[in-house]
DNA sequence: CTGAAAGCGCTTACAG
DNA sequence: CTGAAAGCGCTTACAG
């Protein structure tokens, strides 16, 4: 096994206090006796070990972001946010992935993340696109660990979400606004969080419209993968769309990655309906996808600052940031969505 | 703070040996005192501190991933294969980032790196998407730690990756077999590993097939974000390639998430060239890219396969799994890329 | 089946 | 500026 921090100051001819102290960066320490030790420690290729400082710091100088194995596009962008954010403080990044989808049941996510928090090894913990009653997260509070929630609202902790409902009821009030009165939904896996909020502001914009709303409205595909996020699921369900009696003029779509496969679809069956999109992930952009913006690298920038100030004071007051989504147009949200772009240079300049 | 070990075994009213038995699943303990112990444990959200455990087994039953922040889209993939594996042993993955793009240097990427494994913290480490020479790798050697490298070869370390070169070979082949004699390629950030391999196999099969080859026929865009593996920089790239007097005729790009911004591009300035990619991300199909598939899925498997091989036998002899891309055609390969395909219904059924 | 005790590798007042 | 010692929260032979 490699070499403790005995066998550092035996070398050196020091107590172990003064081979910590020079990792501590405590300054009371001469400068030739911390040459000596840290040369001596180099040499060993010698440091100290992260988790028996852990024990007797009593802190580990670490943060869990907890993720649903589901979560990719929409977690990679708010873990750039995350990592930025972190580069600049003192703590570390680990991510724990727990499954949500398949045959777990809601019980067993409750377990899968009550297994992370309890074995304490983290200072605090960011819980992303997990989604429990009130009554839950209420019951995590007995573990008085700072928890910070993203994409998702429970009062009693920090938050950092976007209002869906309000999204998905701008989005579709776009579409009406341009004269559409037959417009359908292209959803995921019905019951899933995000479905049931985007639905619901999907339906208020048709009925403060007055359009009529029912159940058939809505679409999914076959594919329940990721809970119906996936390409194929959106494939799947703009066909039926397309193929539907109830000729629809408009789509809005759950999720920018149902909408790849909704593209397609139109594409392989030569009709192209206006559709807008939810997420406006980085990839959105050149496809021509109008879309929902969610500000996913702010979410995690956020998500770190509430983290990190709950750490260091524990009984500040909880706070919540709630988003509205920003429309983005672009082509997807007219009949002519496959013509190209008129080729400005906005890209030679543009990073967004 | 929450409760320690002493605190359930007062309450039990036996030693912290049986408390401690009774988590390690210990049988020979009385089914009536682990009854008790459990059932005071619960009521006190007790559980058995990760550090402490660790510090005191001299194992941590951690891996870590460590991989570059600019590695998304393939270690995403990467990542879905590890953790099916993981979800069958003992280990839990933690995830470490590192920059290695921007400002920094070799060596500080060398260093960031070294870091981690001098805290510890694992009991072994996957490398993923990092880059250095044979002396850098066999410096490592020092820490006596498990460590499997993927995409990334170096004979003393475990390892699982894709042969670029000739994946590269294979995409331009056929574009020569198809006919095209003038072909140019979209590289990233020329210096970086991926593309100087990719350019090598590039390079190769012209040369064999009495094509000329010179520099001219690599471009790359202004975004040197993530070293060029970006929309925008295959964008930009894709532009160049279109405008250039050596009007080229087809084109083999370094990676799918470049393509996305060549293939934009070819829709904006109207000009549409065979164009065949490096990756196959699971959105590609979507969008009838042809590419050079990396089982990325399966290297995660393979890679804590082999990790968790040697953790348990350090002794073992070094494996090296090297896999030949493979040649996946779909429209772009050809001039009409941009024709929706014929509506099959193999989207209902292939979840590929 | 159970307990006393040593040990895992550190940090941090306290005393000097 | 430095050391002796207690303590962090566990596990694990050893002895019974």
């Amino acid at each position: 096994m490699s070499s403790t921090i005995y066998d550092i100051a035996r070398e050196a001819g020091v107590s172990i206090a003064t081979v910590s102290r020079v990792f501590n960066n405590n300054p009371k320490v001469s400068p030739a006796t911390r040459d000596k030790i840290l040369e001596i420690a180099s040499s060993y290729g010698y440091h100290p070990r992260a988790q028996a400082q852990s024990l007797a710091r009593r802190k580990t100088g670490l943060i869990t972001a907890i993720v649903p194995i589901i979560s990719n596009y929409f977690f990679m962008e708010v873990l750039a946010g995350m990592q930025d954010r972190l580069a600049e403080c003192e703590f570390e990044l680990q991510i724990s992935n727990i499954k949500t989808s398949g045959e777990v049941r809601g019980d067993d996510v409750r377990q899968q993340v009550e297994d992370i928090f309890k074995r304490g090894m983290s200072d605090g913990y960011i819980v992303v696109s997990i989604h429990f009653d009130d009554q839950d997260w209420e019951y995590f509070k007995k573990y008085e660990t700072p928890i910070t929630l993203i994409d998702e609202y429970y009062e009693g902790f920090d938050s950092v979400s976007v209002d869906s409902v309000e999204g998905a009821y701008t989005a579709t009030k776009s579409l009406i606004d341009q004269g559409y009165e037959n417009i359908a939904m292209l959803c995921a896996v019905k019951d899933s969080k995000p479905v049931i909020d985007r639905s619901n502001g999907f339906r208020k914009a048709l009925e403060d419209h007055d359009l009529s709303f029912n159940e058939d409205h809505l679409f999914t595909g076959l594919d329940t993968e990721r809970d119906g996020h996936t390409e194929l699921n959106g494939y799947q369900a703009m066909k039926a769309i397309l193929n539907d009696s109830n000729s629809y003029d408009a789509v809005f779509c759950n999720s920018d990655i149902q909408a790849l496969g909704a593209l397609k679809a139109m594409k392989d069956y030569k009709k192209t309906l206006p559709i807008i999109s939810f997420d406006d992930l980085s990839f959105s952009q050149y496809l021509g996808l109008s879309s929902m913006r969610q500000p996913m690298y702010q979410m995690g920038n956020i998500a770190i600052d509430k983290l990190t100030n709950r750490i260091n004071q524990p009984q500040i007051d909880v706070t919540h940031t709630v988003f509205s989504p920003e429309l983005i147009v672009r082509n997807s949200s007219f009949e002519d969505a496959f013509s190209p772009d008129p080729a400005e240079d906005k890209f030679s300049a543009d990073k967004g």
